[in-house]
DNA sequence: TTCATAGTTCGATCATAATCGAAGCGTGAA
DNA sequence: TTCACGCTTCGATTATGATCGAACTATGAA
C-alpha cells in the first residue's frame, strides 16, 4: 500500500510551487523555454532543469529542442483541463493570485531566431513564399524552386555564395508562439540581413525584438504579400 | 515568491499517496469516518487524523461530527471534478496499475459529472448516438450532425437556446472508471436535466449518484440503443 | 463509577526532495 | 579555432513532512 496511486504521483507533480508556476506559465499554449520557465518559477536553471526532467518523466510536458534551446508545452489539453479544474478550485476557495502579465506584444510580431526572421513577419514571409512557388516542401525537406531562385537573385541576395555553402539553405522552423513554419537555414539568415541592409528592419541590441520601420512595413507586404 | 500559488497547495494536498487513497475512497459520494478512512489508506489513525486535519483545513473535505464518530466527504463537486481530471489524466497515460473507477456499483452505472451523465449510462449513450451518426468526430472536434439536430429536437430539447450560447455544445469528456468517453458540454448537460424532467433518472441529493427509474430503464434502452 | 471506543496531540525519527554552487556538455556565432 | 550561451549533472546542504508510539480527550455503554 505503500505504492501510492498514480494520481498522487502526478498531483505531487503539480504540488510543488516552483513546478506549479512552470505549469501555469504554459497554459497559454506557447512553448517555452527553460530559462524562462526558470525565470516564471523564481529558481535558478539549474533547479529549473531538475523540475522540466521531472514534468517530463512524468508525462505532463512535451519537449522539443532546437538549437540549443530547448522548448517546453504541456503534453496534452488533459494536462491543460487538470489545471483548470485546480485553477477552478482554488478560486472557488477565494485564494486567488493573478497571473504575470502577457508577453511583449512586439515579440510576437517580429523577432530573431537564430538570425532568421521569427513571429507574424517570418510566417507571413513564408506562406507568402510557399504559395507563390518559390519554396516547396516535399517529404520533410524545404527547397528552393527555379522560381524561387529568380525571386531572390531577383530581390538582391546571391546565391551563389549561399549555394557553395554546406549547410542547408532553406529550413524550416517552427514558431512555436504561433505554431506555424517559417523559413531558417543560411537563406533565412540572408533574407534577415538583407532587409536589414535595406533599411526595412531594425535589430533592437540585446532583445529578440526586430522592430519594423516604415518604409520596411510597406515594402515588405508588396515582397511577401498574403495570399 | 517562496509563497506558492494556490494551486500547488492543492495539489500537494492530493499528492500525498495517503490522502490520495483517502480522496479516492470519498469519491464515491458516501461520507466515511476517520478510521475507514485510515484503513483506506493503509496508515494508522494518528496518521490518518493528521491528514484529515490537513484535507479539511485545505477546503476539501466537509466533516459531521455525529457520537464519537467523525464524517468526512469531500467538501464540494469541485473537489471531485479535479480528482476525476486527475483520474483521466493517469488514466491516460497507462500508469493505471491501481483501481480504476467507484467502487461503488451505482456510481459505476450512472453519475454526474460535470452536470452531464457519467458511466455507463454515458457511455452508451454517447455511443449510440455516435454510431448512429447523430454525433460525428472530426479532428478533435465534436459536432451535433443535421440528423443529430433533429433527433434532438424530437427528443425534446430545444436547440435554439443552446445555439446562441458561446459554450460549446458537444464535448467530448474521459469517463474514468470506463475509460471511455462520454458526451459533455452544453448538450450534454441538456440531455441530463431533460431526462430528470422525464422521470427517467433522479439525482440523489449530496451524492453523485443518478439512479433510473424503471420507466426510465425502458424508455432510456429504446432512445439510446446498444448498435 | 469504570471500561471501551473514536479521535487528537505531542514528540522523535526518518525519508524525501527542493535548492543552488560548481563543473561539464553541446551548439551556434565570430 | 575560441568564445558565449543554454542546459544538464553532480554533490552537499537544508527544509519539509510523513510516520507512528505514547499519552491524552471525548463520547457512549454498563
Amino acid at each position: 500500500m505503500k505504492e501510492g496511486p498514480n494520481i498522487a504521483r502526478i498531483a505531487a507533480l503539480i504540488g510543488d510551487p516552483a513546478r506549479a508556476n512552470m505549469l501555469t506559465a504554459l497554459m497559454t499554449g506557447k512553448a517555452l523555454t527553460a530559462s524562462e520557465l526558470a525565470a516564471e518559477a523564481g529558481v535558478t536553471l539549474q533547479t529549473a532543469s531538475s523540475h522540466l526532467t521531472k514534468l517530463d518523466q512524468g508525462g505532463l510536458l512535451r519537449q522539443r529542442k532546437q538549437g540549443r534551446h530547448k522548448y517546453f508545452a504541456l503534453a496534452h489539453d488533459d494536462v491543460a483541463s487538470v489545471l483548470e479544474a485546480l485553477m477552478g478550485l482554488a478560486a472557488g476557495q477565494g485564494h486567488l493570485r493573478t497571473r504575470i502579465g502577457p508577453k511583449d506584444p512586439e515579440l510576437r510580431r517580429a523577432r530573431v531566431c537564430y538570425n532568421h526572421l521569427a513571429g507574424d513577419l517570418g510566417i507571413q514571409m513564408y506562406d507568402s513564399m510557399t504559395s507563390r512557388g518559390f519554396l516547396k516542401h516535399d517529404d520533410k525537406v524545404l527547397t528552393l524552386t527555379d522560381q524561387g531562385r529568380n525571386f531572390i537573385t531577383k530581390f538582391g541576395i546571391d546565391l551563389t555564395g549561399l549555394d557553395q555553402q554546406k549547410a542547408p539553405m532553406c529550413l524550416e522552423c517552427l514558431d512555436w508562439s504561433e505554431r506555424r513554419s517559417h523559413l531558417a537555414g543560411s537563406l533565412g539568415r540572408a533574407l534577415l540581413s538583407h532587409m536589414e541592409a535595406l533599411g526595412w528592419v531594425k535589430r533592437t541590441q540585446g532583445s529578440r525584438v526586430v522592430s519594423v520601420t516604415s518604409k520596411g512595413q510597406t515594402a515588405f507586404a508588396k515582397a511577401f504579400p498574403a495570399q
